[in-house]
DNA sequence: CAGGATCCAAAAGGATACTG
DNA sequence: CAGTATCCTTTTGGATCCTG
């Protein structure tokens, strides 16, 4: 069972904050977000739960940064690889399936959710 | 965020073991199985931790059972819904997803996998 | 600004035994 | 067979403060 796509997959991406925060990623014109701004748009987050997240992304390469060095302080820039934005159409899904079968939502009936903006 | 569809479903079906649970239940012929068969086959799982999951699945209403008291002693029959068929397909999604970015998995490119049968 | 360190509370789940 | 009950360990995450 460990051995199962699914199972694996699942713990990538299982976890509190991950869908928020790639949510929080995808939104927008801007595909690049910093550190704090990532926490402020994440409303609720820690900053550590935040650090661990990001650096799971990474690990497991949904989420790059590049840091900028030619302003100080150093920014990180965050943002989604392509196999990121290819999971927002996963959770496109998810969302599909609470709103067909669950969930009366007025919002998520919109093209652009308010609360995830897909 | 709460008010989020995506986030109130993760919340139904990203609790671990949900997902070996709904894959159990959708392998095979026979789309019944028993409370101990369900044990048995979720290799791992404890009759404690099997019981919470089935009855959050009947309240969300992606499982159903029927008690058979024909026979004693009972068996409980649990089998999944329509919606719970329908979520299958979405656990099909996510595997597509970690079958095409992060997990050569041989098992997982024949069709019918020997660890979830999807 | 970006994050690491600490400490703590709560939740989740495992092991095991037990019962109608 | 189908769970419940109990107890305990582990994990997780929240709060907060700190630093280069």
């Amino acid at each position: 069972m460990k051995n199962c796509t699914v199972y694996k997959t699942m713990n990538i991406v299982g976890k509190r904050w991950t869908i928020p925060i790639l949510l929080e990623l995808y939104k927008g014109e801007k595909r690049e977000k910093h550190f704090n701004e990532l926490k402020r748009k994440v409303v609720g987050i820690t900053p550590k739960i935040l650090s661990v997240r990001l650096v799971e992304l990474q690990t497991e390469g949904l989420v790059e940064k590049y840091v900028g060095s030619s302003v100080l302080p150093e920014r990180s820039n965050y943002f989604l690889t392509e196999s990121g934005e290819d999971f927002v159409k996963v959770i496109q899904e998810i969302k599909k399936w609470g709103t067909k079968w669950k969930f009366e939502n007025s919002e998520c009936d919109r093209s652009l959710c308010r609360y995830c903006d897909i």
